[in-house]
DNA sequence: AACTATTTATAAGA
DNA sequence: TTCTTATAAATAGTT
């Protein structure tokens, strides 16, 4: 239970500090989340953990089109980017949009039908190319996430394989010190849990 | 006060929306602070009104050094093809309509997403890998319709075009019967209505 | 902006 | 990690 206000100052103890850490990341990026949704704003959020781990957030599009949104905003910075020239060519141009999105609302419906077992046939070649324009959309996030979930995986393995060759080395070290001349024991094997490893710091896998 | 659980959907009222802004702005900006402090972790928020004002922290360093971290960091993001947005902000109603639809493309998304398993985020690297497939080959098919789409239209306009030369073959001679030897009234242009073409049968262009 | 009734987040314990 | 729970913190609606 909570006991009295938290110091605002680093936790000093790494089991605290990991797990408040886990816990207010999550409460931080839903709040992040909450505040894009309720209020239509465009948030991104970078979390680099003390030990370098990455955890990301961009509510809108992806980071890469929010930085570029950010870059273009901080080099325009003196600039007052409202030119207001011609307002009935905003209107034109916000009907154009509307009239646009209207339709791609109807492909999308169209396409949803079909997988529920309606007919792709009656799809017109332009409905067609807006519903293949979406799937490649869906793909490349799709790919964007499965990419990020793979080097993902491959830093925890890497990190893993560090720390147990760091344990394997203290082992043979010592080893050799209470053996010296006598025999070799031979290699640790990488998945023997090892009390060493947690004095000082937590490692989950 | 606050009465109830709040629905996690845009707030409609501008006013409520612009004030729970604010107040939920700065405390994303403390909770980031906080998080930033307790845990030792580097943190850069940004954030875009829906008028496209920039608020933003980082908190070890400048947001530059930290994009520059983050670019590092991220390697294997590629580009998306970004929709295309913006129109002035002087014609709200325009806007309003233009979200709402946007909004329900989201949903229709969404709708197409759930009925391949739910949420991206939370699916496993093979999960995704099977997911991929089946958009691809949705798109096969959609590409296969697509293509016999065209080349139906394509005979169709060619059909068209063979039966409207023959019809005007056949005008000409006419022409030349009844007047020959004093006039040539030339070529009867393709897109001539005539009467002609419907004795038989039905041409519907 | 200030005030509160509530909800939400979360620290510590299990 | 996950659940529980006591308590602190955030905040929606009002003034």
């Amino acid at each position: 239970m909570v006991r009295g206000k938290v110091q605002m100052k680093r936790i000093e103890n790494p089991l605290h500090r990991q797990v408040t850490f886990c816990k207010r990341r999550a409460g931080l990026l839903k709040k992040a989340k909450e505040l894009s949704v309720l209020c239509d704003a465009e948030i991104g959020l970078l979390i680099f953990s003390a030990h370098g781990k990455l955890y990301e957030l961009a509510t809108h599009g992806t980071m890469q089109g929010l930085l570029e949104r950010y870059t273009k905003f901080a080099r325009g910075a003196q600039l007052q980017p409202e030119p207001p020239i011609n307002a009935s060519s905003h209107i034109q141009d916000a009907k154009e949009e509307i009239h646009v999105l209207k339709q791609e609302i109807g492909t999308l419906q169209k396409g949803l039908s079909y997988l529920f077992g309606g007919e792709i046939g009656t799809m017109t070649v332009e409905e067609l190319q807006v519903l293949e324009k979406y799937l490649e959309m869906w793909i490349y996030q799709i790919r964007s996430v499965k990419m990020n979930n793979m080097l993902s995986d491959i830093q925890t393995l890497k990190d893993k394989e560090g720390i147990l060759k760091a344990a394997n080395k203290y082992l043979q070290d010592k080893i050799e010190e209470n053996t010296t001349g006598i025999t070799n024991f031979g290699q640790v094997a990488l998945e023997t849990t090892n009390p060493w490893m947690v004095e000082d710091e937590i490692f989950q896998f």
